[in-house]
RNA sequence: GGGCGAUUAGCUCAGUGGGAGAGCACUACCUUGACACGGUAGGGGUCACUGGUUCAAUCCCAGUAUCGCCCACCA
């Protein structure tokens, strides 16, 4: 089910903005004017995103496409909303509040930054402005404006300086009111002073302070951030003007002691509209999390849900565990209204989405946070609260997949919301999804975050106009490993271009000599085509496990790459060339080509779905590869014997080309060779290295032998510098030495004998016996060689 | 302040208790009948540092340093 979320403190920035610029403001406009605008804007916008999903190639049922303002989900938080209001999970409180002065709403502690910000620490008298004249007391602010709605100031009590001061008033300076001294364990008697001002209206430290000792609150500040109330000449400014003014106040009357700049600490900031946020009362809804977080925890805690990958499980439980009651309510319009209505009276109700509220009652003008609609998309997308076909079928999802950095905004209130709405299904089916596996994000070439100001952020419309869509989706699976962000640059996505060409010659040059996908694979299979029919059936299992391990998409992505360029296309088609050739094997070959490049291209198909769509339906002479079954692994055609007979092909070939660019033996150079002990594959052989050619008679000879019983004999005649391959096999033959003494020291050591593995100790031992073989080689190679 | 993770080739990153890997970049050669977005052959790393466990440590443990992320009410 394609969609997106309404986004609503986003698109109130975004639209107000706009509106700013027109001179006018949401307020200015009205509510049902402000809406058409944003749902204009909506109209507008949405289709960019869908449009952009649709350029990706995702793979999705567009015809149920959702949106979280649609009718079935606003259905769906209606319901949602008087079920908890019912059950007692929601309550409307006075609390101290996150409050954003620029967008006037209050937000979630989660929507707030901290941020390290440079300011000013200042110490100030209160009581007598002069000690001489009196009793006093130096407290240190950040925030100098908040004096105003200071109600005391707290001292620990073990604080010898402090105790006789304890229960004391002290005159608050600049309004002419008096406020306690009191003792409170929350101070910390080595900061500063050691003395704290209490202000419970705008910081929630002294918001604790005074209800433990039941301290008035004053609230100094209105919606916007400007000074109110508080009947003082600072009425009227904006809280950062009227820091600098009771700043300056103060110093004439000698109050300030001390002034630490810079001073860097850190402040809350709005993380949409960036301004630091204020700490303010206000009245609020709220969800009452504790019971919903302990199934939320639960339910993976008992296994019922799966993370991936299992090390963030820690961070699960870290929100769940310490989750403070949600703040659902927001001074927006944009978003679900909350469905509580008043009375004249005073008196207050939810109604559901089938009931009427009286005429007379008037509805609560606040909107719901975002993340309470999106919290419902897993069963409300499928028509929940109905039990429709789709619910009983689609619910619990399978896997969630999604950024680690919205774990809490959006995974966490799925867990709970999922399972307190669907809890009638019982503990296990009642999970919105079974396992949920968080992605890292994708970053710069250097793994830093990409940002505008920064200007390292890329359009990824622009490098799928320059490299395709398919190498930039390879690029993100290439470099997604679990747990960790994806590094991206134009250097990753130019290489993942260059393997879609690669597939995309490959392919075509096998169709051109007649690749075909039908009739029965035949049995007996031999040679380089037993081989890489063996090799692509572990290649699907190995993808299988990688994908079931833990998602792993960067290592999927790496073995199909090794797998097709390496294996497929720099030897398969280069002997399939020989066997082309030859009518005796041509149609063998042709029938091997279509099963690989068949079974590659459908396994690639998730990564790169355009390229091999393009491909396969031409090769499979079939509709499309997105309703082509997956792979499924034959047992039955692995072959390890035919695996290590091409190893052994390999190894000559590698040996000989080695031996001819050493040499610099020209590409039209011939060199005269004699193949002893592989009757096999000399015709690829040759072919291979393109200009070699069987000698019967030459002298002198150089033996390059790699595998047991195979030999290779070149004429050096056509050899231009015998002395560079007496170097050669003199440093090859002081690596194997190295070789033989480090494997004969292990096998010479009884501890080793009785501890390792016993394939480690096998493994060991073929090691010594190969190095010895390669030193008998070199000496005879070095024996053949010219003398000097 | 707490927690988590990282430190491996010039860059970005895999990896393993027993022979150091990939992509890109680099060097040399190559207009080879799929592909120069290509081919072939190469160069390059005391696996951050210090100790410990072990027959054996890049890998396990402890500590140190540096970096990153998350959380947090020191005014």
């Amino acid at each position: 089910l394609p969609g997106m979320d309404h986004a609503s403190i986003a698109v109130h920035a975004l639209v107000e903005r706009q509106l700013a610029a027109e001179g006018t403001s949401r307020r200015e406009l009205g509510r049902d004017e402000f809406l058409n605008r944003v749902w204009q804007w909506k109209n507008e916008h949405g289709g960019a995103i869908l449009a952009q999903m649709r350029r990706l190639g995702d793979s999705v049922d567009w015809s149920r496409e959702r949106f979280t303002m649609d009718e079935g989900m606003s259905r769906a938080v209606r319901t949602m909303f008087k079920k908890l209001y019912d059950d007692g999970l929601i309550y409307r409180a006075e609390r101290l509040v996150n409050w954003s002065p620029e967008l006037r709403s209050v937000l979630s502690d989660a929507e707030v930054d901290h941020r390290e910000v440079s300011g000013e620490l200042i110490s100030m008298r209160y009581g007598a402005a002069d000690p001489a004249d009196g009793e006093s007391i130096v407290v240190a602010t950040t925030r100098v404006e908040t004096m105003l709605g200071d109600t005391a100031v707290a001292v620990h009590p073990d604080d010898e300086r402090y105790r006789h001061l304890i229960g004391r008033q002290v005159e608050l300076p600049l309004t002419g009111r008096s406020i306690p001294i009191i003792a409170d364990e929350h101070v910390d008697p080595e900061f500063g002073t050691g003395a704290v001002k209490v202000t419970p209206g705008h910081d929630p430290n002294d918001f604790a302070i005074a209800q433990r000792h039941q301290l008035p609150m004053l609230s100094i500040m209105d919606e916007q951030g400007r000074i109110t109330g508080t009947g003082t000449e600072f009425d009227g400014l904006d809280r950062f003007e009227a820091r600098t003014a009771v700043r300056e106040r103060l110093a004439e009357q000698g109050r300030i002691v001390a002034e630490r700049r810079p001073y860097l600490h850190m402040v809350g900031h709005s993380e949409r509209s960036g301004e630091p946020i204020e700490p303010r009362l206000s009245l609020q809804w709220f969800v009452r999390v504790g019971p919903l977080a302990e199934a939320a925890g639960a339910a993976v805690r008992d296994g019922r849900v799966r993370v991936s990958p299992p090390e963030l499980t820690g961070r699960y439980f870290g929100w769940v565990d310490n989750l403070h009651d949600w703040c659902i309510s927001r001074q927006l319009w944009w978003g679900h209204r909350i469905p509580v209505w008043y009375s004249p009276s005073g008196e207050m109700a939810c109604f559901g989405p089938d009931e009427q509220p009286p005429a007379d009652w008037v509805q609560d003008p606040d909107v719901l946070d975002t993340w309470f609609s999106s919290a419902l998309w897993p069963f409300g997308t499928l028509g929940w609260p109905e039990q429709t076909a789709d619910l009983q079928r689609y619910y619990p999802t399978t896997l969630l997949i999604t950024g680690y950095d919205i774990l809490f905004f959006w995974v966490v209130r799925m867990m709970m919301f999922g399972l307190y709405a669907t809890a009638d299904r019982g503990p296990a089916d009642s999970v919105p999804f079974r396992t949920f596996m968080l992605h890292g994000m994708v970053r710069d070439r250097h793994g830093k975050k990409m940002s505008k100001s920064k200007g390292n952020s890329v359009d990824p419309l622009a490098w799928m106009d320059a490299y395709g869509t398919d190498a930039l989706r390879f690029t993100f699976a290439w470099g997604a490993n679990p747990g960790a962000d994806v590094p991206v640059s134009e250097d990753n996505v130019a290489g993942a271009r260059n393997f879609c060409n690669k597939l995309w010659n490959a392919t075509r040059f096998a169709l051109l000599n007649g690749a075909t996908v039908e009739g029965e694979l035949p049995a007996g299979l031999t040679g380089p085509d037993a081989w890489i029919v063996s090799r692509l059936q572990e290649v699907i299992a190995e993808v299988d496990r990688l994908y079931e391990a833990d998602y792993q998409f960067a290592k999927i992505a790496d073995l199909l790459y090794h797998f097709a360029w390496d294996e497929v296309c720099d030897w398969y088609l280069e002997l399939a060339k020989v066997s082309l050739a030859d009518e005796r094997t041509a149609a063998t070959t042709r029938r091997v080509l279509g099963e690989v490049l068949d079974g590659l291209l459908r396994l690639l198909h998730p990564i790169a779905p355009y390229v091999t769509e393009a491909l396969w339906t031409e090769l499979a002479r079939a509709e499309s590869v997105v309703i082509a079954p997956w792979p499924v692994a034959d047992e039955a055609r692995i072959d390890k014997a035919a695996e290590a007979e091409i190893a052994q092909l390999q190894a000559i070939v590698l040996e000989v080309r080695r031996f001819r660019s050493e040499q610099g033996v020209r590409p039209g150079q011939r060199i005269p060779a004699r193949f002893t002990g592989l009757a096999a594959h000399q015709t690829e052989i040759r072919t291979l290295l393109r200009l070699t050619e069987p000698g019967p008679e030459f002298a002198p000879t150089a033996a390059l032998a790699t595998a047991s019983g195979v030999r290779i004999e070149l004429d050096l005649s056509t050899a231009i510098d015998v002395e560079a391959e007496r170097a050669r096999l003199a440093r090859d033959q002081a690596a194997a030495q190295k070789e033989l003494d480090q494997t004969a020291k292990k096998l010479a050591n009884e501890n080793f004998l009785a501890n390792a593995k016993p394939e480690v100790v096998s493994s060991i031992r073929d090691r010594n016996a190969k190095a010895s073989a390669e030193l008998s080689r070199i000496a005879e190679a070095l024996a053949a060689l010219p003398a000097r």
